[in-house]
DNA sequence: TAACGGTACTAGCGCGCTCTAGTAGCGCGC
DNA sequence: GCGCGCTACTAGAGCGCGCTAGTACCGTTA
């Protein structure tokens, strides 16, 4: 029996455009060697002003481009780095947007991979690591911290936006506690005491910011008012959490602290088409200030995190690790801070 | 015991993290030769399955990767498929799970660029190249036709979700027509007359909607009440037609039809906070049925863009290009259909 | 018996590039 | 004359893999 994906032999040469110029194409053209082409082109010392000036030449003219496979095999670093997003995580999109520069400042080409539903992150990451990534960026990854461990061990990897108990990988994040404080503080300052808390369950800095929201309340002595929702960070675990609280008998709250901004834009969505005015009866917050959240039609009250640092420091951090400067395993918060927009308001009395 | 470690000189290796396992590991320590590997790993015949299976478990225990760069390079073909997408379209996003599967299916691996506004579309699709993508699958591209048709001249190149006028590329996108007319017919099923659009510029699709706008409207006698207000694909777009519209002291369309689901959100938003109640005094629909409008806290009546047939149809049509059996140039339309959800309903009188 | 065909494997070249270790040619000082 | 250091270049060995053209060893068949 023949294998159903005969497509072996037809394999070869797929269409007859003409072939890519290879450098070989421009040292042949120049009749000099490979060698100095391939100097010129890594800008590298050894060849005269003048013979650079005739490789450009020689190699713009044939349609020359280097290409990266071959350079990655044949340099032992590659200079890429392995990305893994979440493709709908508008937080993680800013993250990507926020890493090119740095990236390219340092020297790094970028390899995106995204986590979509039916590609799970082990396979997405299994892509990267086979793409010859030296080092691995994990925005908010969701597999298990035994899994992201196996994978340090393997080779450097920066962890975005999780908390990780030990695992031989470096950690760049935010501090939650002064970000929920600086919720709960405003939201107090403005009248609030009923200030719920729509979790994000076990998601990527879900338990952390609960905790902050926690100690938050106490500090204010409004542990008996601590109230927290089960939500995720998605806009439907957002719209499941604002529904729950409308068919409940119970008061609503006077306040929301949403675990992202996701979540947040949920809550906001059905309270809204349910009657219920924001900020009057009740304020929302939320936490990334995602672009989704800042620039567009939310107007979101939320906790900013320093995105272009985070994604400045993850990627030094996995140059620093790929250099050996320093063994895995650090761990860099960067403080947020609240962004006040129009989502938060005083409240009235019922 | 464990694998000598054949250093090479001065060690070039960044950290000294375990040197990544290859098939002549695999192959030494099972004593065979490093093309029976290769050969298990392509699922090739040629193989006894008792060997296969010690070649997969002595991989596993080895923990070796199929390196990438190495088997692109050395295969004349390389599977890989280039995807240019713009990070913050969700339309974009969702086009990008759709091909996943199907370039899966097809045998291709994918890699993918974000287009971002630190990084032009030209250093994205560059990169792309460079990683030797076979050929190039462009999400509603931004950049020049002349400079299309120069990467069609090289490589196979399908473009999503934008029309050209003459380039040698295969297009995959949808009929503007039924859909916009779909639209119109639902609005004026509910009573509306005074229909506005709110266009996306000169962004791929948007001309072509717009004339499809415009052809629907006089299609139902309504040539008079044609108003098109300049927009973007954007959030940002809808908000400023949106105040636009706000400001002027010209009565209120009763209904308006964005460009795309962003442009759609951010009309809803601003109309939202003006009090406007929607669908009560302005009904809206989007374009694209993004999962953003979907899914989400939006409710957005909008155009369903059949995603998964086009990303199937976009990567069926690379895989014959590359595979020769046409020529490029095809065009590929496939129907939409209106979707009708909770943000258009019938006008009220005044 | 030889000839044949099939299965299970191996040798070794080449993909396009990088990089080490050279060589050739020059001017210079002694 | 010699060595010296410098610039400008080249030869050639890989990087990890795919793939063609083999070889060795069967079991059949005429």
């Amino acid at each position: 029996m023949t294998p159903p994906n005969p497509r072996r032999g037809a394999d070869r040469s797929p269409a007859p455009r003409s072939r890519k110029p290879t450098m070989a194409d421009v040292a042949a053209e120049l009749g000099v060697s490979r060698a100095l082409v391939s100097l010129v082109f890594r800008d590298q010392p050894g060849a005269s002003p003048e013979t650079r000036e005739r490789v450009f030449e020689a190699a713009a003219r044939l349609g020359y481009k280097p290409d990266m496979a071959a350079r990655l095999l044949a340099r032992g670093r590659s200079k890429v780095l392995g990305v893994l997003f979440t493709a709908r995580n508008p937080h993680h999109v800013d993250l990507v947007e926020a890493i090119y520069p740095t990236a390219e400042e340092l020297g790094y080409d970028l390899v995106l991979s995204a986590a979509v539903p039916s590609r799970d992150e082990q396979k997405a990451i299994e892509a990267l690591v086979g793409h010859r990534s030296e080092a691995l960026l994990l925005c908010g990854p969701t597999i298990s911290e035994e899994d992201i461990a196996d994978l340090g061990a393997r080779l450097p990897v920066v962890v975005l936006g999780r908390h990780l108990k030990s695992a031989p990988v470096d950690i760049v994040t935010s501090y939650d506690r002064p970000g929920a404080r600086e919720v709960v503080d405003h939201l107090v300052g403005l009248g609030h005491r009923d200030i719920a808390h729509v979790d994000g369950g076990s998601k990527p800095g879900a338990p952390e910011r609960r905790r902050a929201y926690r100690d938050a309340m106490r500090a204010h002595g409004l542990a008996d008012r601590i109230r927290i929702i089960p939500g995720n960070h998605t806009e439907e675990g957002g719209q499941d959490a604002a529904r729950g609280m409308l068919a409940d008998d119970a008061e609503l709250p006077t306040a929301v602290f949403a675990s992202n901004d996701q979540c947040a834009i949920g809550l906001l969505d059905v309270f809204t088409r349910a009657g219920v005015k924001i900020p009057e009866q009740v304020s929302i917050v939320g936490y990334d200030d995602s672009h989704i959240a800042g620039l567009s039609h939310i107007d979101l009250t939320t906790v900013r995190q320093d995105v272009p640092r985070l994604a400045r420091l993850a990627v030094e951090a996995a140059d620093e690790q790929l250099r050996g400067v320093r063994e895995p395993g650090a761990t860099l918060k960067l403080e947020s801070k609240l962004v006040v927009r129009g989502t938060s308001g005083p409240p009235t009395q019922r």
